[in-house]
DNA sequence: ATCTAAATTGGTAGCGCTACCATTAAATTC
DNA sequence: GAATTTAATGGTAGCGCTACCAATTTAGAT
């Protein structure tokens, strides 16, 4: 039984092979394959014989293999704007958890803002074959969606709402968040409005609700800053200083994210304007470390972890082949009340 | 030429193969495959054709299947602690970024600061086939390592120093770390070390150093507070406020990530505290924001960028057979002066 | 015009695994 | 005791793709 007799193709990669596993244990090999992935249906003594196997050779599974034969790869995909201190990491740990315990893996793709990269990424995904798909956002018409459809790989959107999903949606209406935030502002007395935004059609949305709630109280427009694809802290500061100098009236200001938010704190004490009595702001996201800062922040908090949570049971549901009662879920937001508004 | 008559046999995914692409184009299988992956070696006629053949199916290539044929998954696996703010995000988008130009797809995967767990992600990891994994830190001897060695599959370390790295090394000295920071407060004039830190070998290497600086110069020891797995900014401020109680006398505080520093220099602005001329704050890692904050933070940066481009750079190398020149490498770090030190 | 090399295409045979079906032995039913 | 079910094993035939080799055509060299 020496090793140096066991013969491969040339193609072969050398590794150890379920066969290689099957003849050591004196089993055939779907029977060594079963002893791996349904030991219930063999025998204590063969299985016994086969683990022993796996053990002697430090046999590993190739998945590939595995998910071509059964057209189940055991992979999930996600699909992010960003990975670097975004909103988005509490729902990707939360996912990431939730697969990994069920012995799924995660794949990950940055769209880094950009859909001519999403569309390149969604291909590559797609070839893959994962089990699912996660999208950050809800995916709008075009290539992509149909591509998407057409593969019939079980997709969940979120962090968005809408009314065509394209298969199963986990989410919250930003419209809602901007009606919510206005009136709260608007509860605190506050009058002159301002809001600093990044370009995202979701913040976008928040703003327009946000502005028609104002204008339906009669109160004067919002000064808009929008800070593009700078989502930091100093584009935070910048923005505060132009706030304070082209429209000076402004008691409250609404930030698309928790960091232009802290910016916006950071420039309020270097120019030693006093938040919240002279201006309010509040951010959006409730990053984890926003509450334990001074003054800490008032925001809007989305239950991160709850999305990631159920996207994975979702997708886990749908790939194995239940069915998902309840296709479409608004998870809602809240508005924590701190110092700062 | 209806799509109905297109006969599979029960096992079939039912999504368009490469064969259905070849028949439509009037080609043979693997004519169709150097069309879409070599097209520089087929004919400009036939090449247009199988282009068009591929755009009206819709067709995407099915990368497990290639990837079983080629022993190349193209797969890039990355196994990191955690993904929420952490310092390792600028890595992880360099790392992908990079990969995902030249075509490869990354995996990630979360050990979650725990080994067992991270015993069995590696085989997770392993039996996808990836093409290269990058780990962070350097993997302590074990069965993980033994079977890494084993697999054969490229590897990275990173974020430390080893000589005796798995295979290549892209990393910095903790020691080197710990050193400079001690010799750089001294030189300011410190004398009553504080260290704040969380509970991971790493931190321990830099404290370590730090320790034996201070006591090479005859000061007295650092008063140190260890904070478990709970790298937040209310431990800092928590860990601050037991520091002002047991060791009042402190006055330069070095904190095992710049998450921690921002809590104590808000627990130190609650306490109206002096920084730096009362107490000196380092942290550790340069996070993107710190250096907008007020009083922006004095701290150890690490181009973290620069290791996942070279880590991406080398596991592409030696997936695609090219041999890495120099394999272990000391990427360095550097202490920025800022407001707190 | 003849020979050789290069370019283009196709056929065959797997990669390592599992679905599906067939077989045998053991246990259960009437 | 015959008929039927259940449990345990194995054989066959792919999953969708590419490595490898062979065949053909075309261009280039002599």
């Amino acid at each position: 039984m020496s090793e140096n007799e066991i013969k491969r193709s040339r193609r072969s990669s050398g590794a150890i092979t379920l066969h290689d596993v099957a003849r050591l244990a004196g089993v055939s090999p779907i029977t060594a394959s079963r002893a791996i992935n349904k030991p219930k249906q063999v025998s204590p003594e063969l299985l016994k014989r086969v683990e022993e196997a796996v053990a002697r050779t430090g046999y590993v599974p190739n998945r590939m293999a595995g998910g071509l034969a059964s057209s189940r790869s055991k992979l999930i995909a996600a699909v992010v704007p960003s990975t670097v201190i975004s909103v988005f990491n509490e729902t990707i740990e939360a996912l990431n958890n939730t697969l990994f315990d069920a012995g799924y893996q995660l794949m990950l793709g940055q769209s880094a803002y950009s859909s001519a990269r999403e569309e390149l990424l969604l291909d590559s995904v797609i070839g893959r074959r994962p089990d699912g798909i996660f999208l950050t956002g809800v995916m709008q018409p075009g290539k992509g969606r149909t591509r998407l459809m057409a593969s019939g790989i079980p997709v969940v959107e979120t962090w968005d709402l809408t009314p065509t999903p394209i298969d199963m949606l986990i989410g919250f209406s930003h419209t809602d968040i901007g009606l919510a935030v206005a009136k709260y502002l608007m509860s605190k007395g506050k009058k002159q409005f301002a809001i600093i935004r990044a370009e995202d059609e979701r913040a976008d949305r928040r703003t327009l609700a946000f502005n028609a709630a104002i204008a339906e109280a009669g109160l004067s427009k919002p000064y808009v800053v929008n800070v593009g694809d700078q989502r930091s802290i100093r584009s935070g500061r910048d923005a505060m200083s132009l706030i304070l100098k082209n429209a000076p009236k402004t008691d409250a200001i609404f930030c698309s994210s928790d960091l232009l938010a802290l910016g916006v704190l950071t420039e309020a004490r270097a120019q030693k304007i006093d938040v919240p009595n002279k201006i309010s702001v509040m951010g959006f996201g409730d990053v984890p470390f926003v509450a334990d800062m001074l003054p800490s922040l008032t925001t809007v908090r989305i239950n991160g972890g709850k999305i990631g949570l159920l996207a994975a049971q979702y997708l886990m549901d749908r790939a194995e082949g239940r069915e998902v009662s309840e296709p479409i879920v608004n998870v809602g937001f809240s508005i924590i009340e701190r110092d700062t508004a």
